[in-house]
DNA sequence: GTCTATAATCTGATAGAC
DNA sequence: GTCTATCAGATTATAGAC
């Protein structure tokens, strides 16, 4: 039999991997050249297109084994959530912070390269129309279809179009909560409080305060014409 | 003397900054090139060297153009307020109104490219160590002073990088609002309410329900021991 | 698997005629 | 101000030796 574990694993890899993580969120996609990657990895020039076959193949696949991982993560944490619950409705508060709380643990992880990939993550979900987008889409369908199944549950009284912009309102939050440690002081030199360990309860305060906050005129209008009970 | 209004205005540098406004949100400042940009203006490719110097040169103009005058808007819209308040105290709600409606209703301006520098602007903050970021810092730097100041007035019971941070997530939570139109789409097939009319009432209860959360429990001690008369 | 050398293309910028 | 032609350099990708 072959050996399962294999006493020298390729880390090459693994090298160009972080390598180029590192890279494209300092300078993005285009401005980083094989040649900046390659030589930062201190592998050679050829080895990208050998081992991924091409730039583009690379990219995909620095997404691809950062998110695999994170969002098994998250459907576990609600998978949890629910046998916990046994039938009842979750409570809000606990799917945002299976969600969020999970990309955020992730993100607080500087000695692996969480924090780069976080950051690369928020940056390129409003980014240009790369074939990275359809990527993201297809990696995020399942996720975003049980954690928003699971919000339209839990608050039944909100329309659903509500949620799913406040939703998207939170990611916002939090990609600038994640790249924020390094924007914030650019022009806030009386900041100095940057320790990511109180950066959790800050944007959970904040995304539940937005997500729990009263409805907009047309929204509260719309909740009342579906059989709200609000005072008329 | 001179007329001061020109018959026939140079065109050509206002069609150089309106595709490269859209081309560099579309594709990224590096990913675009000169050659795409002045075959979409219709101009020749020298054109751009003749009239900004430098590619560089012309990314800062577009930010140039555009910043000043969203950034006076928003100092004015706070200096009415604070006339209309003549000392007294303003509301949190107003300062936000000042400062992200503003932004949103330039966002909400499609015929004229103000929505597609609002996403570019919204992208553009949280990436790469551009000479950009510099740029931004020092346009900002004004605005920020002012409307912070009047958020710390505005709100004396929350320690103040508690609503620096506020500041920033809600930064982000518009960012993906105005980008959101097109990126929601992704993932989001049963989404179909796109109506820019109703993002400015649906990000505001959002941006308000985050600003006044309950604060997290490290920044709560913090404001009972600065002298707050909350329950012991 | 790793390396060198190179093909084929694109880039920003400029010189100089009009 | 606009144009053509072109420079000098960087880019991805690959062919082929080791």
């Amino acid at each position: 039999m072959s050996t399962p574990i294999r006493p020298h694993p390729p880390e090459t890899r693994s090298r160009i991997l972080d390598a180029a993580e590192v890279l494209f969120v300092e300078h993005g996609f285009e401005a980083t050249s094989m040649r900046m990657i390659t030589s930062r990895a201190g592998v050679n020039l050829a080895a990208v297109n050998y081992h991924f076959g091409s730039k583009d193949a690379l990219i995909q696949e620095i997404f691809r084994r950062r998110l695999t991982e994170l969002n098994r993560q998250r459907l576990a944490a609600l998978d949890k959530l629910e046998a916990e619950a046994g039938g009842a409705t979750l409570k809000p508060s606990h799917i945002v912070e299976a969600f969020f709380g999970t990309a955020l643990a992730l993100a607080a992880d500087t000695e692996h390269g969480g924090h780069t990939f976080m950051r690369l993550l928020g940056r390129t979900y409003t980014e240009p129309n790369t074939f990275v987008r359809q990527f993201l889409a297809e990696e995020y369908a399942e996720v975003l279809e049980r954690f928003l199944g699971a919000l339209y549950r839990a608050l039944p009284d909100v329309p659903r179009e509500e949620i799913l912009w406040r939703f998207h309102f939170m990611m916002g939050a939090m990609s600038y909560a994640i790249a924020g440690t390094d924007a914030l002081q650019l022009f806030a030199g009386n900041f100095d409080d940057a320790d990511p360990a109180r950066l959790m309860p800050r944007l959970m305060s904040f995304l539940l305060g937005g997500l729990r906050a009263p409805l907009p005129d047309h929204a509260e209008l719309e909740k009342q014409r579906r059989g709200g009970r609000e005072a008329a």
